[in-house]
DNA sequence: CTTCGCTCTCAAGTCTAGTTGAGGTTTATT
DNA sequence: AATAAACCTCAACTAGACTTGAGAGCGAAG
């Protein structure tokens, strides 16, 4: 078993923070991959983490939630100082952010309901016309191929 | 050049409905494989449409700006009669059902957005008792790309 | 000191929605 | 008949966010 036995204000291997913070460990060893944690070694070759790594984890799952992308937010947390733990000033800073795409977001996907409640009887979805098929509002996701993010 | 110089009503080759719907022929071959759409082939190994693939297409392409996965839409295009060309009231059926899935994802993204102005400077993000890390509202996240999966 | 569970690295696979390219065939026009 | 534009298939590539698996090492309990 691992080191969390007795050692409540200790540092914390990989396995405890994946059990506390809700991801797999294979998530934590792609975040550190990406440079949004970071973590030193035992002898052993071990991670460990400082307990500032909760409270980025939370940050990066809430961030997730609200639809921004994993290389976005890594850059959000390279302009913490030093990884330093996330104070709640810090945090409010990238939530403020964040909540003007989220507003967006929602305000197109609103739009898109209006036209499809005009639209839903009409059935016409003509190439020129139906506002439906003409994407006056397209704001990041243009273009080729696979880039289409916003979830739910 | 093809095969639409006086023939107004005759079947449509790829290309055709390409340029004609605002989708690439790849793409067309892409819905093709997937099942959404259908065609018969000439003696020389080419694709033929009716017109309806046109309707068709236009359907899928308002129904991902939807966010409907390709897999759903697809799903339910087989609801519809053998082949046959979506007529109005098929389309309306379709658009109520997706209605109510726009309308989820409206309703969460906002719910998100009032913990987020809740928390914004709280900074707590605490595990058990924070909103913005409590998915009270984990809806199927049928996310596009990868899978941004569960409790998010 | 053995053993079992945890952790390590690295490569490859998954899923979506296509695009790109190679190499070859068909169709329409001249 | 020759030529050019369109079309065909199939494989490989893209991006994002991970997961899975193989093969090997680490750490603490018994």
């Amino acid at each position: 078993m691992g080191q969390d036995a007795r050692i409540p204000r200790r540092e914390l291997g990989v396995g405890e923070v994946a059990r506390r913070s809700g991801v797999a460990v294979s998530a934590l060893h792609f975040y550190e991959a990406k440079g949004l944690i970071t973590s030193h070694r035992t002898g052993g070759n071990q991670r460990r983490y400082g307990r500032d790594v909760l409270r980025r984890v939370a940050v990066i799952k809430v961030a997730q939630r609200l639809g921004v992308p994993l290389a976005i937010i890594g850059d959000a947390l390279k302009t913490l100082p030093e990884a330093r733990t996330p104070t709640a000033a810090d945090w409010r800073k990238l939530s403020e952010h964040w909540r003007a795409d989220l507003d967006a977001r929602i305000q197109k996907l609103t739009r898109l309901r209006d036209s499809l409640d005009e639209c839903i009887g009409c059935g016409c979805l003509s190439v020129d016309t139906c506002p439906l098929r003409n994407p006056y509002d397209e704001l990041g996701e243009a273009g080729p191929g696979p880039r289409l993010l916003d979830p739910g």
